[in-house]
DNA sequence: TTATATTTTTAGATTAATCTAAAAATTATT
DNA sequence: AATAATTTTTAGATTAATCTAAAAATATAA
């Protein structure tokens, strides 16, 4: 069954707004996550339904079938392994490679996709830590922790972000909050949430907002 | 100004219909080209006009401005350097490349085409032997000679195809015509204007049709 | 539990790209 | 030059994706 940009679009907006498989997406959320309007959003997903790719009942919100799902995870595993092409073949930065992909993603070819793969040496997350499906659409999800949910005296590496915002991206950059870079959680500013965290021997102090959206392993 | 695929697909095909830049392509030939109908054609002609992409005037077909050539030639480039990073890095064949090429070609980003170009050593021609315009839409058109065109005993490299089926370029490729191979020709068979080329020490028999798409540099 | 607020859907338009069928213009032929 | 053939354009529909405004359903609160 052939997709069109847009209901390849929507499959992986729903996809990323379902926390766990069964919960139902609300009209709203799509709308919103991309840029639309409810009505519109309305009429895709009867179309969608039509194909059988989301489980929709009027009022009620939706699911993604197993087609649904596999289909978002095949654009999911084109955009990320793109980013990884971009950021380590063309030496694009890691804040520079989300809208390519976006375009990059609908490129229809399987076999293209599997030979990027293989030319990357199957990469397994791409430059912002998130994890890339194989071409089963299988991956597993690290255990990541933001660093605002960390005691202190952790120890961790830096491995994810939660925010894909350029303006956040170049900020950690310039900071030195890379991945793969360790860190040491020093103390909590209770006033305003705040931390203060060690790297490289370093005492640097991050907002509240930001350690919401560092994801750290540990 | 944006374009969008479609307009973009008509762009390029009016580059390739204009035997040199002030010869007007009719409508039927775009049409055909394609692969739809006058009306459509008509229609979108106008459109090109509007954003003087196109010279156009009513029943007399029409020629590229300096917009819409630089336009055409930047999706050419396009093309032409994701069939060789295609070729290059991820190991299809020359016969498999132009469908995917099609799609690539329509992605928007100078930055990430130039950065292609060098990631690929600016290479000069793709894998038919087509030039490759450089970021300012300049290329040289080499002086390449169909075989068919050719005396006997002329000595001379494989360098360019006329037509791009994959059924022609895998027949080609079995016989071991590809691009930089040696030929020499030997003699054309008046009866039904067939060449026996000689190829690696061995005299191979070819049709005119082949001859007659098969390039040159002598 | 009735009234209010919010969310979602429907109805009806709009835009880009396409189509068929018919009309108009151009080109070729007697 | 008049007629026939061909090419191109117009007129009017169609389809996908979108929109606004209004109606319907659901959720929340007095």
């Amino acid at each position: 069954m052939i997709t069109s940009f847009t209901e390849e679009n929507y499959l992986k907006s729903i996809y990323h707004l379902s926390p766990d498989e069964g919960t139902a997406v609300n009209t709203n959320a799509i709308a919103e996550s991309l840029n639309t309007k409810a009505a519109s959003v309305t009429d895709m997903l009867k179309k969608l339904a039509d194909k059988e790719f989301i489980n929709y009942i009027k009022y009620q919100g939706v699911t993604l079938t197993p087609l649904g799902r596999e289909r978002a995870l095949n654009i999911i595993r084109k955009h990320r392994l793109w980013e990884v092409f971009l950021v380590e073949k063309l030496n694009f930065k890691w804040d520079e490679v989300h809208d390519l992909a976006e375009e990059l993603e609908h490129i229809h070819s399987d076999l293209l996709i599997n030979r990027l793969d293989e030319f990357l040496e199957f990469p397994k997350t791409d430059p912002h830590g998130d994890p890339i499906p194989d071409k089963n659409g299988k991956f597993n999800v690290p255990e990541l922790i933001p660093i605002s949910r960390l005691k202190n005296e952790t120890l961790g590496i830096i491995s994810g972000v939660r925010e894909h915002s350029p303006l956040f991206l170049k900020y950690l950059e310039k900071t030195g909050l890379v991945l793969g870079q360790e860190i040491t959680i020093k103390e909590q500013i209770e006033f305003d949430g705040s931390f203060i965290i060690s790297i490289k021997e370093n005492d640097i102090m991050i907002s509240r907002e930001v350690a919401k959206n560092l994801l750290i392993a540990i």
